[in-house]
DNA sequence: TACTTGACCGTAT
DNA sequence: CATACGGCCAAGT
């Protein structure tokens, strides 16, 4: 297992319940920035019993990564619901949800601190 | 080796 | 809102 590869695993382990971040976030929290994509292929190949919730990880924009209907989109859609985040049209609103400036620091601490 | 793909992003028009 | 463009880069063909 690459270390760097284990910082995006722990980044996306800190997101709070009810809570999301986006793939760029994470990839930043880790020391990655600008790999967005790192993190987003590392999703597509988490190995079968690893406890992440890769389901709070969304695009910047708030959308969810995955096709509208697709098997993905609807388990994700569910798993946020269930613990209270609000999924209207295949998006989220990062207003509410998201951990973005202060709230972000305040959970995640600020790099290097 | 060369080219394509893809759970992405920020800026610009 | 929608296209376009350049960044990013490991895997798969």
């Amino acid at each position: 297992m690459i270390e760097s590869h284990q910082r995006v695993y722990a980044a996306i382990a800190a997101i709070p319940r009810g809570r999301v971040a986006s793939y760029g976030a994470i990839a930043a929290r880790a020391g990655l920035p600008g790999r967005a994509r790192l993190v987003g292929r590392l999703l597509g190949e988490v190995p079968d019993g690893m406890q992440l919730p890769w389901f709070r990880v969304l695009r910047s924009s708030g959308q969810l990564a995955f096709a509208p209907e697709s098997r993905g989109f609807r388990e994700q859609s569910r798993l946020l619901r269930a613990e209270g985040v609000e999924v209207i049209n295949g998006r989220v609103p990062l207003s509410r949800f998201g951990l973005d400036g202060d709230l972000d620091r305040a959970l995640w601490g600020m790099p290097g601190d």
